[in-house]
DNA sequence: GTTAGCACTCGATAAAGCAGAGTGCTAACA
DNA sequence: TGTTAGCACTCTGCTTTATCGAGTGCTAAC
């Protein structure tokens, strides 16, 4: 059995009825809807052999269709026509951007809102990860004689901020200490050689001086300890309660978002080639508990290095036509303003 | 009709029993439960009685009662005995809060965590907010080149950073004349005055330097502007999920918490004084939407300035014993950790 | 290959019946 | 006067039954 031109068509049409009312398509119903004059009967027919060739599928013998994952996937790689967004809108979600703070972490905040409210899903972004990561820059921020902020910065332009205090004052001799035990000790090299246990061993060598160096070096340690942990933050999950289809299994499938787990091991197994999204449709997901829902996802780059994930997920029925492009174009922007960091 | 110690032990029984189990209670029950002897027409005469004054109400005529906010309100009042966290489990909670890198924000949003994880119940935090605050020090990190952080601190204690870019280079001398700007404009008066039409002024009489001066003075007011808006933290939404009886209310209530406005009337309406967690039952709340449910919060001070919220909404059947102790002891702790960022 | 006609399936909704928990009231009792 | 046993009554939740209607698959004719 092959697929024909007006298979196509009529497949199409119940994928767009369907996400559009959210009720099985009866052939009859759809007739209305295809341009071309042909009867019930013969949409009948043609669904039957959708059926069997696994596009389609019935909720229960005597109702109209709905897509299956494949009908989906079909729809989404031979008949979909993207819609782009507008300039308008694109314009709208630039400076939206450009409210928030400008660090990494509270863009991909940002990003987040934004995504669950133009998708009505569940928005999910990952703070950027870099293994290569080296640190690039250390500073010591007064703030009172005896509290100070470290200021950590990477090659991968994340910075990183944290309060410490001390139990005797921050003197300027303290902080050239600080900065010579950095910059001999831990500038280039990876965050993750900043462990407690190095910064036991440095005490040990520090004589009197450790009692008002260990503390800042601790907060210098906490703050490569941030850079390092991939931040899973999730936006709009309330709005998984929305849809219908989910009802049973929303609540559910917040509890899974809860666990990070799971969800990086879904980010790791797909590459980000081309920028093109990833679409796991429905039962095409590796979990069970997502076997109901849809998962989009991207994954942005700064510089050239792939960083994190950006994504949404919500019910297998999901205006796709719109979406793809609104992640796709959200991955890009929020990559260009991570990467703006990066230049000096 | 007056209120007997048998009536009150009737009452007591009926709260604890209900928020145990979420059913009705009936008289036949009871009588297992309270230790003397009377048989369940006596008892059921008593809660008649109990009905009469409004303290129990019938969800229908020939069903259990379950207590009216009167109820809850006299219980809390006078019957309950106040359940204090262990030394334990306050040890637990405090390290936790260390955990958060400790400016207000992240030790605010740890605390709605932890919340909502005791409580089961949504959790809502409110930053600090103090009219009386004033700039206390401004601190310019260099980031790059062209890259620079500007670090603000008020007299509250609420530090703020914000990155941010020139077109040219950022020179020693540059820095200079920031500060020198700073002192003189702006350290010891409100944020407030760090409006963009200042720094416009401000901007023409700098001349040539006005180009490179211009984005550094506007991310310190962007910081500015953060400090003056006292912003709503919302934690563990999803619990409100759990509770059968918000079954149909808990997205409404969601929705609700979304809107600040209403949340910010109500804790501005309620005083904080003696630390006593604020309870507001049922129908004792203001807005139409929260009639079903309880909101317990207080008051946080900073030095001697009340200056936040931290609280919960759930429903009204709740574990008041436990949870209003919980909630007065975080309140303190995040008193006292906020206030320690103040000393010098 | 297409279409009209028709019997059939199955969910959704409403109506009816039943069991059980719990009440309020009355009359008797200490 | 307070307490208790007894009983009729109410109301919910659950199950059963009936009905409706949308939509199908199949057959036979075009």
């Amino acid at each position: 059995m092959e697929m024909t031109e007006r298979k196509e068509k009529i497949l199409a049409a119940v994928v767009e009825k369907y996400i559009q009312t959210g009720e099985p398509v009866g052939s009859k119903s759809l007739v209305d809807i295809l341009g071309f004059p042909v009867s019930s009967a013969t949409v009948r027919n043609e669904m039957a052999e959708l059926s069997e060739m696994g596009y389609l599928e019935q909720p229960h013998t005597s109702s109209g269709r709905i897509p299956s994952s494949k009908g989906y996937r079909y729809y989404i790689e031979h008949l979909m026509t993207a819609y782009e967004m507008s300039p308008v809108e694109k314009g709208l979600i630039n400076s939206k951007l450009m409210e928030s703070s400008g660090d990494p972490q509270s863009v991909l905040e940002k990003t987040g809102n934004i995504l669950a409210d133009i998708t009505k899903c569940a928005a999910i972004t990952t703070t950027p990860s870099d293994v290569e990561a080296v640190i690039k820059k250390v500073e010591l921020v007064p703030i009172g004689t005896r509290t100070a902020m470290v200021v950590m910065l990477t090659s991968t332009g994340i910075l990183k901020t944290r309060v410490c205090r001390t139990v005797s004052e921050i003197t300027i001799d303290v902080a050239e200490s600080f900065y010579n035990i950095v910059k001999s000790n831990f500038v280039g090299k990876p965050a993750s050689e900043l462990s407690i246990a190095k910064i036991q061993t440095l005490a040990l060598s520090l004589g009197e001086k450790a009692l008002v160096m260990t503390p800042l070096l601790v907060a210098l340690s906490d703050a490569a300890k941030m850079t390092e942990r991939t931040e899973l933050l999730l936006e709009g999950q309330t709005n998984l309660l929305n849809h219908r289809e989910l009802e049973y299994n929303a609540f559910e499938l917040m509890e899974f978002l809860r666990r990070a787990e799971p969800l990086n091991k879904v980010f790791s197994s797909y590459s980000g080639k081309d920028g093109v999204p990833n679409v796991l449709i429905g039962n095409e997901n590796m979990f069970k508990e997502l076997q109901n829902s849809t998962m989009i996802f991207s994954k942005y780059s700064i510089g050239n290095h792939e960083s994190g994930t950006l994504g949404i997920i919500g019910p297998t029925r999901i205006d796709y036509a719109r979406l793809i492009p609104s992640i796709k174009y959200l991955t890009e922007v929020v990559g260009i303003i991570l990467s703006d960091n990066l230049e000096d």
